[in-house]
DNA sequence: TAATCGTGGGC
DNA sequence: TGCCCAAGATT
């Protein structure tokens, strides 16, 4: 649920998914379709057909315990290698490398002296990370929760409080007086008129239907015949809906709406 | 590897 | 006000 996606946006949602859902057997009970109706408007609709489907192989391959090696959780679906290596540690105490979007700008300022981060992770900053992470497994934990939260609350993206920060006297950003990004512009996502927008209007007319929906109704929401049939394909392709007989549409196993 | 995939709050 | 970006993963 985190990735991407606030973590005060995601709390209410997760609190309501344990508590109808305590154990991976609960959630892979269900069909997927409810998974994607409680995930309400968290985004990426796809983490959780994921999140059920690692639910799913939890109970498959793992006797319904979420498995506690980074090595096993990467097998899992919708589990990279930041979950994998944050659950690793985070819950079971594992020695990792945690790199998150915080943990790299923390890095790219204190270290690089640079702003931001590069688009992506690149080998020599994960080697860097690597490098940071104490041995002791109980201190390589403190420390991955400790750089992670001093990127989410102290050294931030728009506004880092440097006057707060326990290592502004060794930031080589801080001490190269906060120079701001060169380069090429960081790229925006484009959104209006975007498949990606069509999709979660679509989605959000299934989610908040309480009985399969007609093509009509949906074809109401777009004048764009092409990208309309398009969307709902790949919505149909990527297993968020299910075309149901009677040319209606529902989200998948969940005819209720 | 670069593109794709949602949503909403803060500045 | 629009733009930026948020505990990334997948193909």
């Amino acid at each position: 649920m985190l990735q991407q996606t606030p973590v005060a946006r995601v709390l209410p949602v997760w609190q309501e998914w344990l508590r109808r859902w305590p154990a991976p057997a609960d959630l892979a009970a269900e069909p997927p379709g409810e998974a994607v109706h409680a995930w309400g408007r968290l985004g990426y609709p796809r983490r959780a057909l994921r999140l059920h489907a690692a639910a799913v192989a939890i109970v498959a391959d793992h006797e319904g315990a979420v498995p506690s090696t980074e090595a096993e959780l990467l097998t899992l679906p919708g589990v990279g290698t930041y979950t994998a290596a944050a659950v690793a540690t985070f819950a079971f105490g594992e020695r990792t490398t945690v790199v998150d979007t915080n943990v790299r700008r923390v890095l790219a300022r204190v270290v690089e002296g640079r702003e931001y981060a590069a688009p992506s992770p690149t080998r020599a900053e994960l080697d860097v990370a690597a490098g940071l992470v104490p041995e002791h497994p109980a201190s390589a934990r403190t420390w991955s929760v400790a750089v992670m939260e001093l990127g989410a609350l102290v050294c931030t993206a728009r506004a880092p409080r440097c006057e707060d920060c326990p290592v502004a006297s060794l930031c080589a950003w801080r001490l190269a007086g906060r120079p701001a990004h060169d380069g090429p512009p960081r790229r925006g996502q484009a959104w209006e008129g975007t498949d990606r927008q069509l999709r979660g209007i679509l989605l959000a007319a299934l989610r908040d239907a309480n009985s399969p929906v007609s093509r009509g109704t949906l074809e109401a929401l777009s004048d764009n015949e092409i990208q309309r049939e398009r969307c709902l394909d790949s919505l149909v392709a990527d297993g968020l809906v299910e075309p149901l007989d009677g040319d209606r549409f529902a989200l998948p196993g969940r005819r209720a709406g």
